[in-house]
This record gives C-alpha cells, structure tokens and sequence, in this order.
RNA sequence: UCCACAGUAGCUCAAUCGGCAGAGCAAUCGGCUGUUAACCGAUGGGUUGUAGGUUCGAGUCCUACCUGUGGAGCCA
C-alpha cells in the first residue's frame, strides 16, 4: 500500500511506495522513458516513468500529457544523484499513474518571458519557481515579525481600514462610497494605534495599507501590507534599539530557514548574514552633508544632479541609496527637518527645527524599510501644529483628546513588508514580492 | 504629471537603403533507457498595437492615439 508524501519529505521515504498529488511542472522523455517534473505545492520530484514499469496507455499518458496537468503519482522512493528537483537527491519509479485533468496548453514554458506577459498572467506564474521560492520567504518574514513582537510583550490590536477622516491630503487616498458619505481607506493605523498603546502599552497592527499616489517607481505599490508597532514610554534611543532587535531577527530567521529558496533566486547572502546589532546611525544633517560632498566629488554630471539636496528637503531615491551605500549594513538617518516629516513627530528639545525621528534605510538600494518618531506628547503643541498644517481639528479631536488623559512620551514605527522582501530576496522590483500586486497601471489579475 | 524607449506567430526576438513576413522555443506527428531550459527529423502557425497620411510599394518614413517598460516627480 503507498502512502501519501509531501515531496519536501521525501529523502524519509527511500524505499518505500508513495503517492505524490500535484502538477506537472515540466516533463521531457528519452525512448521508453519519461520524466516528469511533479510539484505538490511542497517541492518538485522527478517521476520517472519506464515503459515496461506501467500499463501501455499510462506510459502513453506520460509521454503526451500537457504542463501543469494535475495528476496523482504512485511509486517507489530511489536515491540518485542525477535527480533535480526541490529537494532533489531523490526521485520516484513510477507504477502508476492517474491524471486528474489534461490541462490546456499553459502559456508559461520554462523559458524567458517579459514582464507585461508574466504580470497578465501572475495567477499561473505564482506556480513559477522563482515565485514559489519568494512567497516562501514573504510567509515566514511576516511570521517572524509576528513571532518576533509577540514575544516581547507587544499586542496585536487591529486598526480600521475603513476611516472617516480625510485630513487635509485626499488626493493620496482612495474613497469609497459609505452609505452615501466618504470614507478612505486606511494610509496607516498609527494614530489608532497611539490610543491603542494608552491601554496595552506595546501594541502593533498589522495590514494592508493604501495609497492613492500616481507612483511608478520599483519600490511602491498602491496596496501593501505594514506592521506598525508603537510603544508607551519609549524615547528615541529605545525605538532605535528595538527596531535593530527586531529587523535582525526577521533576516537571520530567514537565512536560518530559506536557504533553498534564496539560492531559487540565487540569492547572495553575505550582506544578510552581516545584518546583526549596532547598526550604524546618522542624523539627516550629516547625511546631507555626505551627499553634498559626495556631489561635488563625482565626475558624472547625471549623479551629481541627481544627489544635489538642500537641507530642509526630503531625500528622493538616489540620495537614500547613496547613503546607504556608504554603509555595510542597514543604517538610521535621525532627526529630519520638521517640514519634511508628519505633524504628529516630537521636535528635538535642544534644536527644534528637527524631530526625533528615524528612517531605515536598508543597504543594497533597498531603501526605506521603516519610519518612526516619538509622537508629540504635549496636547497644546500637538493641537497647534494640527493647526498650522490646516489639517480639520474636528477630525483629529479624538486624537488630540489622547493627550488629555495621562499622555506620555511613546514612540512608534512602520514597517514596510514588501520593501524587506524586496530586499532580503534581492529582487529589483517589489511587484513580485505580494501574490497581486496593486500598481498605477495594473489592478488585474 | 514629465522624460526616454518599446509594441511583428502562443512566448522571446530578427527582418540591411522603403522592395517576397523569418528564427528559436511552445504546439502537433515520428525517433531514442538518464533527461536537467534534453536532443534529432517533420508539420501547422501572421489584420506587424489602433486610426490616418506620404509612396508605384510601408513592419520600416510622418501625425495622433492606445498599451507597456525604465527613470524622475509625487510619497503622515
């Protein structure tokens, strides 16, 4: 009698009579042999198929059945090193073999395609591999966040993703109809989460966010899933220390548990493997002063226009890569000016024109991973740059209210989870590191 | 929104100065007991993104539009 395998387990099982369910990934035959590449969702096994090992019309089957037709295999377990596959190493003699359904000619061959023609198709290309390999990767990255601030006291509590205020920045939002009145979707759950902390006092939520913004750039998308932690009596320092802990976990349990897939996607790994505390940290002053330098120093024309920054701007892309390559390992840029961050960030008491914030910047072009501040503490200050934002105060009432009642310095941040698979992975566009991605340009499948 | 580039067989691409629409893969048929994106032989496969223009003649030149890609900007 066979038994049922997960083909991941298959090196447990030599010698014995098995059954694999799955798909044809790929097949090629040589005379009275066949051999079919099977995927069950758990890996890929290479089930050989001899001529005089089965009936007539299943060695006919074999030779003829279309890619990703679904099937059941049953055989027998045998070591050889010629075998490739997910583990590989192993492969099945097949006895027999049952085919669910004759697939219809797939579009994907195991050779190259373009971006356009795989994006149309991402509802079969999630089978590829490579695709397999990343979402793999994406699952345990948010498992190890999880994991990771659920053991250290934090709270899972979920914000709305539905939300009535529009502030004074609709056009990066998307409305939706709410009985005849607006909402948008939600952009991030800090501000619930700072109320949330006032009950649990480390807290995170984890979800999908959106962004209206007409972005086309390799590193955004229109919906994409943040974790946002926020922490009752944490000063800047704190937030810094947590979030090394916390970033240096994720990758290491990565590395300790995907070796496989990251060498799918030909990974190479020293970089991720140096990812371990202290990681170095700038404030945005020096950064700027770097970039300056940096600027005046190069001999390509393109680059200096492209790193030229005054202090008081926000940093575009080519400044966030130039500074992180000055680093062999993620680094925080601290204190930014006032004018290039949210209302809501505490400003520095011994300079107020900057506030105690920091950004991740992750090496290897990846840019921000995460942003975080300390929150204004204060309900007169919090309620005057509310105020000079013109942001609607009736809308951020409750918020300001938070203030009121046993307000306390806290700190949070966000951290963006398609940016850290980009990253971790090594793949140069964040459209493969979600099953559907949502761009300017593309909402199917 | 701006700049640049691209669109030819199911896919990836070629087509010289404006002169017969081509290859590899995939598909179909045949061959082979160790293939790793197999290989060998054969067969079928086209409204050249859309609309207009120039020309004896347009995949090729011109205009507009559509779609996509790369980058920039935007980016609590």
């Amino acid at each position: 009698m066979a038994t049922p395998m997960l083909i991941q387990d298959i090196a447990r099982y030599e010698g014995q009579q098995v059954t694999v369910k799955g798909w044809l990934y790929n097949k090629t035959h040589k005379g009275k042999l066949v051999f079919m590449q099977v995927r069950d969702g758990s890996g890929i096994a290479q089930c050989v198929v001899f001529l005089n090992d089965v009936p007539p019309e299943q060695f006919e089957t074999a030779k003829t059945l279309p890619q990703e037709s679904s099937l059941i295999v049953t055989g027998s377990v045998r070591k050889d090193s010629r075998a490739p596959g997910l583990p590989g190493g192993y492969e099945i003699s097949v006895s027999s073999l049952e085919v669910i359904q004759a697939a219809e000619e797939y579009p994907i061959t195991p050779k190259e395609h373009g971006v356009e023609f795989l994006m149309d198709n991402r509802h079969l290309w999630l089978r590829s591999s490579r695709q397999w390999a990343i979402m793999r990767v994406r699952a345990t990255i948010i498992r190890a966040i999880r994991d990771w601030l659920d053991d250290h006291g934090y709270l899972l509590v979920d914000t709305p993703i539905l939300t009535p205020t529009a502030g004074e920045n609709t056009t990066s939002l998307f409305s939706v109809d709410y009985f005849g009145e607006p909402a948008y979707l939600a952009q991030t759950g800090q501000l619930y989460n700072e109320a949330n902390m006032a009950a649990h006092g480390k807290v995170y939520c984890f979800g999908p966010t959106f962004r209206a913004e007409k972005s086309k750039t390799r590193r955004h998308l229109m919906e994409f899933w943040m974790v946002e932690p926020e922490m009752a009596f944490f000063s800047l320092d704190d937030l810094i220390a947590m979030e090394q802990e916390f970033v240096t976990y994720i990758v290491q349990t990565v590395l300790a548990k995907h070796g496989q897939e990251l060498a799918i996607l030909e990974r190479d790994t020293t970089r991720l493997q140096n990812v371990t505390p202290p990681f170095p940290r700038i404030t945005y002053t020096e950064a700027v002063e770097r970039l300056q330098k940096l600027a005046a120093e190069t001999t390509d024309p393109e680059l200096r226009e492209n790193l030229k920054i005054e202090w008081g701007e926000d940093f575009g892309a080519p400044h966030e890569t130039a500074i992180a390559e000055m680093f062999d390992k993620p680094v925080f840029v601290t204190h930014y000016p006032v004018e290039a961050k949210a209302f809501y960030m505490e400003p520095n008491r011994d300079n107020p024109r900057v506030v105690n914030c920091t950004d991740l910047l992750a090496p290897e072009g990846y840019g921000e991973i995460t942003g975080g501040s300390e929150r204004i503490f204060d309900p007169d200050l919090l309620a005057q740059r509310v105020k000079t934002m013109g942001i609607s105060e009736e809308a951020y009432r409750w918020y300001i209210d938070l203030r009121r009642y046993g307000s306390v310095p806290h700190a949070g941040f966000g951290l963006g989870v398609e940016r850290v698979v980009a990253w971790i992975c090594g793949l140069p566009h964040i459209r493969e590191t979600i099953p559907y991605p949502r761009m300017l340009n593309r909402k199917y499948p």
